[in-house]
DNA sequence: AAGGCGTGGTG
DNA sequence: TCACCAAGCCT
């Protein structure tokens, strides 16, 4: 047993006989420290509506749930369903997004609000295969609406789950992406209608304790971690992270502060002095965002959130 | 399938 | 300081 192999569970081609409890997580000891742990988030309140906690999945796509939280809290209240959504059009919806990032999924999720009121009665799909047909809604969001709002026993795997299971089951520093990953998930779900609390669970322990930078080892509370009992093995070298300053992606956000900050129309003349360093990389972010759908020009040349013009 | 897509907090 | 990272999705 001293040799074991810690990723493939065979030494020298001969089965290991693996104790259960070495290849899952104590669902036990996992739910007992989230009822004590779990941060008190609005979107987690049990009156939130299945759309609710599908606009909270929308915002929490790559953005802090600190800086989601206050956005989120106005924004149900502007608009607590999908037809209110739909009928604020897309322009007040990207201007409320504000300066969430990646405004295309502002854009989705009022798509997905536009297709929820016109095709399914205003309800949220309950189902996974539905919901990944929705603009914007991809592998995790979909399992995590149907788990989240609707108790479905689906695994539900995101980069904080992704992390934790690559510790504690695989003894991994982390995991390269992988279709495997759903698969380990199910295997881990619990049977019974305990399945959601245990995937939050998860989630909560991969966002607070099992942290990417600085695990707080000391407080975790699962008896069995492969990644301890192996020392810690260093990951994997990671994919540089890509840069913000000077891209695309940041003259992109500029003219869209730009336009977000104007309730009319605006002149190429006011969008060009948000960016005046290189001007075809400002030509080249107006035209990707036009192409985008984010921004739309007016019969008289000038420029506007995608949907300004459009009768409410 | 690797890379584009915002923004701001943090160690 | 500045690289890293935060409940991904799409092409």
């Amino acid at each position: 047993m001293s040799a074991f192999h810690a990723d493939t569970g065979f030494e020298l081609g001969m089965a290991v006989i693996v104790p259960e409890s070495d290849m899952t997580i104590e669902s036990d000891e996992l739910l007992r420290w989230y009822a004590q742990a779990r941060r008190d988030l609005p979107w987690r309140k049990p009156e939130v509506t299945p759309w609710q906690i599908l606009v909270s999945e929308f915002m929490l796509q790559q953005t802090p749930v600190s800086r989601v939280e206050p956005i989120w809290l106005a924004w149900i209240e502007r608009w607590p369903t999908p037809s209110a959504t739909a009928a604020a059009g897309s322009a007040e919806v990207l201007r409320a997004w504000g300066k969430l990032g990646y405004p295309r999924r502002a854009k989705r999720l009022h798509e997905c609000a536009v297709v929820i009121s016109s095709h399914h009665d205003d309800v949220v799909p309950a189902d996974v295969e539905t919901l990944l047909t929705l603009p914007g809604i991809g592998a995790y969001t979909a399992r995590a609406v149907a788990c989240f709002a609707y108790s479905a026993r689906v695994p539900v795997v995101d980069t904080n789950v992704r992390r934790v299971v690559a510790r504690a089951v695989h003894g991994r520093a982390d995991s390269p992406a992988s279709v495997r990953d759903l698969d380990d998930v199910a295997a881990l779900l619990p049977d019974d209608a305990t399945a959601p609390v245990f995937s939050a669970a998860l989630m909560e322990l991969g966002a607070t304790v099992c942290t990417a930078r600085n695990p707080r080892c000391g407080i975790c509370p699962l008896s069995v971690c492969r990644w301890r009992t192996a020392g810690f093995p260093a990951g994997t070298e990671v994919k540089r992270v890509q840069k913000y300053a000077g891209t695309d992606r940041q003259v992109r956000g500029k003219l869209m502060d730009v336009l977000r900050a104007s309730s009319s129309p605006v002149t190429r003349a006011q969008l060009d002095v948000a960016w005046l360093t290189d001007t075809a990389q400002r030509d080249r972010a107006l035209d990707s965002l036009l192409v985008d759908g984010l921004v739309e020009q007016t019969t008289d040349g000038r420029f506007a959130l995608a949907g300004e013009g459009e009768i409410p």
